[in-house]
RNA sequence: GGUCCUGUGGCCGAGUGGCUAGGCAGAGGUCUGCAAAACCUUGUACGGCGGUUCGAAUCCGCCCGGGACCUCCA
């Protein structure tokens, strides 16, 4: 448990294994990003910090970490009932906008929610329509290798001629047989010689309007493609690690292993990891089920399904209490408990920030607790990134910094571990988990700040006197705004957004 | 229908063949003019039925419930 290395679960083993990159001391990482065609919703937030905190930690591990998280603004078919219709031609139309207008009001709406939820920006950030050329030569290299055909001036993936060379489905525990009974009539299902064949590129019909040429047709990329080529071209034909949604196992993952194999020999990548689902009360996100919120409603606390809005650190913490691989239910007590839990470690955080030691003696229990602090954090980030017990840590020694606090004195901890302590759990929590700690005096304003503090001094002078009827009615007016806590000689506050 | 995941105390949510998760809520207490905050104490849970084992919530089987993917999706 203790052995103080990184395992992750690999999707395409099944199993935990050490992390060990392809070459020593870097790590090449790929995410696969939003599809900017609509406002980012929760499931867009649970990737996004999923591989964030994976980015932050991997770099505070010492390696250097190069984190590439596409944005798709091409192709994509929508469902039956669009026909096969471009998803950002067909926003396009409805709104009367260029198509790259809508991308660009997406991309910048998608960048700032991600930047309130503390996402770091990835390394590189490539767009799939400024990577049409590498696409069009990854697709010539499989048509070359004998695993792509050319239909109707469209690109199809023969799976079974590749399957005569490599194994198909291996990832996602797929068996082609059985995938030949269950598959549904697509729109160009006739120009596909097995309806298990994929499209490297669409032949554009009259009324699409992002097309680009090619050597087959004036066209779009296939949905998969994108991912193999810009992957390849920033991190190399084989890297280290690959993320995403479960959803996108099949067959997104599935089909961009078989175009690396069939473009390049080589198993593009060696940890696939997969961030799981969530849930709205218990039942599946969906626009049809009216239970899809986006990431400025859950804000702004504007959706039907809102009690209130909840801060974008409630939600970063929502999903850290939760293991990448498990499903996250969410509801307004579950947000709720979030958004308490995370200001009572974020409280934690800005006492030790400005805390230094004077204590006067050790004591064996409370110098254990705090030393073993960041090795415990270590471990359980090690043990395929379990950050619930990291916060469950967090939450361990936070009766130590409290007692610490009221009483003025680190008693019972030595100088050196206290100070690797508070610099551990400093670390843990803005570097490595990505909280920003709760608004506090300092960042509430100045005058409002002085305001608050006229005021207690008018309290304070009444409980002097005991005028308890005048110092209970500035707290109570006061309480609207902040939050009051009386200590013996001094009244600190909170500034915190009420209901 | 196929493939796979899952079922933990009031709620959320880790973990796991024998040793404390944690949070939220609740109860009692300390402090306090009162309250809040903080601190102390408190909960003996692992869907059901069998099996393996010295020992299972943890492994196996069956049953029941929930979910995902198989079609664009994070």
């Amino acid at each position: 448990m203790t052995d103080s290395k990184l395992y992750i679960y690999n999707t395409l083993k099944r199993e935990r294994e050490l992390f060990e990159p392809l070459h020593p001391g870097f790590v090449g990482m790929y995410l696969c990003g939003p599809t900017v065609y609509g406002d980012a919703h929760l499931g867009h937030a649970r990737p996004a910090v999923t591989f964030d905190v994976l980015f932050r930690y991997l770099t505070y591990l010492g390696y250097k970490v190069r984190y590439v998280r596409n944005i798709t603004d091409v192709g994509h078919l929508v469902n039956d009932a669009d026909e096969g219709e471009d998803k950002i031609q067909k926003k396009a139309r409805l709104e009367h906008l260029e198509p790259m207008e809508v991308v660009q009001q997406y991309t910048l709406a998608y960048h700032r929610n991600m930047g309130q939820l503390n996402v770091k920006p990835p390394s590189i950030e490539p767009r799939a329509s400024g990577h049409i050329i590498e696409q069009v030569l990854m697709i010539e290299k499989i048509i070359e290798h004998g695993y792509a055909y050319i239909s109707e001036g469209s690109v199809y993936f023969d799976v079974k001629r590749f399957e005569k060379d490599y194994p198909y489905g291996e990832l996602s525990g797929r068996v082609t047989e059985d995938l030949q009974h269950n598959t549904r009539e697509l729109d160009g299902q006739s120009e596909k010689r097995n309806p298990l064949d994929f499209a490297l590129w669409k032949k554009a019909s009259p009324e699409h309007i992002m097309h680009w040429p090619s050597p087959w047709s004036e066209g779009f990329p296939g949905w998969h493609i994108e991912c193999s080529a810009m992957s390849a071209k920033y991190l190399g034909e084989t890297f280290d690690i690959h993320g995403g949604g479960m959803d996108l196992l099949f067959p997104h993952h599935e089909c961009e292993i078989a175009q690396s194999l069939g473009a390049n020999g080589k198993q593009p990548v060696r940890y696939w990891m997969h961030n799981n689902m969530l849930t709205i009360n218990g039942q599946k996100m969906g626009k049809s089920l009216n239970n899809f919120i986006t990431l400025d409603e859950l804000f702004s606390g504007k959706h039907s399904l809102l009690e209130k809005p909840y801060s974008p650190m409630a939600l970063r913490f929502c999903m850290l209490q939760a293991h990448y691989r498990s499903t996250i239910d969410f509801s307004n007590k579950g947000l709720d408990d979030a958004e308490k839990a995370y200001s009572k470690l974020s409280d934690i955080y800005l006492l030790l920030k400005d805390m230094n030691w004077n204590g006067t003696t050790v004591n064996l229990e409370v110098e254990k607790t705090l030393s073993s602090f960041e090795q415990d954090c270590i471990d359980a980030m090690n043990d395929d990134m379990n950050t619930a017990i990291v916060l469950s840590n967090m939450f361990k020694v936070s009766t130590n910094v409290n007692i610490f606090s009221t009483s003025g004195k680190t008693e019972g901890v030595s100088k050196e571990t206290f100070e690797k302590f508070k610099n551990a759990y400093c670390t843990f929590f803005t570097d490595i988990l990505g909280l920003v700690p709760n608004e506090s005096a300092a960042q509430s304003g100045e005058e409002f700040g002085n305001l608050v503090d006229s005021l207690l001094e008018v309290r304070n002078e009444a409980k002097k006197k005991k005028d308890f009827t005048l110092a209970d009615a500035i707290r109570n007016v006061l309480s609207k705004f902040v939050t009051l806590k009386d200590s013996a000689d001094k009244t600190s506050w909170k500034h915190e957004k009420k209901k």
